[in-house]
DNA sequence: AACATTCGCAACCGCGAGGGT
DNA sequence: TACCCTCGCGGTTGCGAATGT
């Protein structure tokens, strides 16, 4: 048996809105407001639409304020950051920019964005995040990794002064994690890195950060993806946690909950380039390209 | 000019979450 | 607490426009 229709199939239009449906439903809006329930309002309207259809329409095209046309270098700057950090979330990233619908920016990223970024042949050993195109370097590795869903308990912890935050796939590297790393006061913190499991005797460097602690801790307003890129043999000698590491191309990714959005552009990028910063940080460059690859690291 | 292909965007679909009963 | 219903999300599809051959 499977789900019942959210409405009668048979005698609900489907495809391109006309003037006359827009102008029914806006009408209606208008006078009676967008809350309440969109499976009734159709009939109440006069509409032969889906309710869910009516919802669409109104969030994505009728709603007073939609932006439509270019997305500036701004709105850019912050799709890249916010994908970088929490992935395909539309909703979320749609909620830092004002007049942009989840839609609209799923769109763009699909269709234009990610080909601005990954269409650049980029150099590897390029000097990182001179500008936004030179993201793209860093982006590409990323995205072509499947994105995974954030851990329902990814978001509110507190991580100890200098120390690395890992989010880890398994159930059980999870539970040894947040017994590590308590979580307290509805806060998260991406840390900076610790400068122990940072570089490895051989001087390459085995994590990448986004973002610097005091940061995001000060301002408690927006967490940036914290990008581990393990290198077992570092780890293992001198991170107290490399055991559970032992994984390559672990990620963690978190946002602080209800974040806003209050850097500019250059900020951002600022931001997103001093993984190092006060007091040991992450780099980005592993010192032999093949023995990375050979390893599963990505490579910058 | 005609046809084929690609692109961009609006809309659809199915699913999970969450509230109400 | 189990079920139902609606909402909201993200992935996907379909179609008209633009571009290429």
């Amino acid at each position: 048996m499977g789900r019942a229709p959210c409405c009668d199939k048979a005698n609900v239009k489907k495809g391109p809105w006309s003037p006359e449906e827009d102008a029914k439903l806006k009408e209606f809006i208008n006078k009676y407001g967008p809350a309440g329930n969109w499976i009734a309002l159709p009939q109440k309207a006069g509409l032969k639409r889906c309710g869910k259809s009516c919802r669409l329409r109104w969030l994505n095209y009728l709603r007073p304020n939609i932006k439509h046309g270019e997305f500036s270098d701004e709105e850019d700057g912050i799709i890249c950051t916010l994908y970088a950090t929490i992935g395909s979330r539309w909703s979320v990233i749609a909620s830092q920019l004002p007049g942009r619908t989840d839609n609209d920016i799923k769109n763009y990223w699909n269709t234009k964005l990610k080909k601005k970024i990954l269409g650049l042949n980029q150099p590897k050993f390029q000097p990182p995040f001179s500008s936004l195109s030179n993201l793209s370097h860093l982006y590409t590795s990323f995205f072509d990794q499947p994105r995974k869903p954030l851990p329902p308990d990814s978001i509110n912890f507190v991580a100890p002064q200098n120390s690395t935050i890992l989010y880890s796939n398994t159930a059980q590297q999870h539970e040894e994690f947040h017994a590590y790393y308590p979580i307290k006061d509805n806060m998260l913190v991406f840390g900076q890195n610790d400068a122990a499991s940072c570089s490895s005797s051989d001087g390459s460097c085995s994590q990448i950060s986004y973002g610097a602690k005091d940061r995001v801790v000060k301002n408690e307003q927006i967490g940036f993806l914290h990008g581990f890129i393990d290198n077992p043999n570092s780890l293992a000698l001198e991170d107290p946690l490399g055991s559970i590491f032992d994984h390559h191309k672990q990620i963690n990714i978190g946002v602080l909950e209800n974040s806003q959005l209050q850097y500019d552009l250059e900020e951002v990028k600022q931001l997103i380039t001093s993984g190092g910063g006060g007091g040991g940080g992450g780099g980005l460059l592993f010192g032999d390209e093949s023995k990375a690859e050979a390893m599963g690291m990505y490579y910058f």
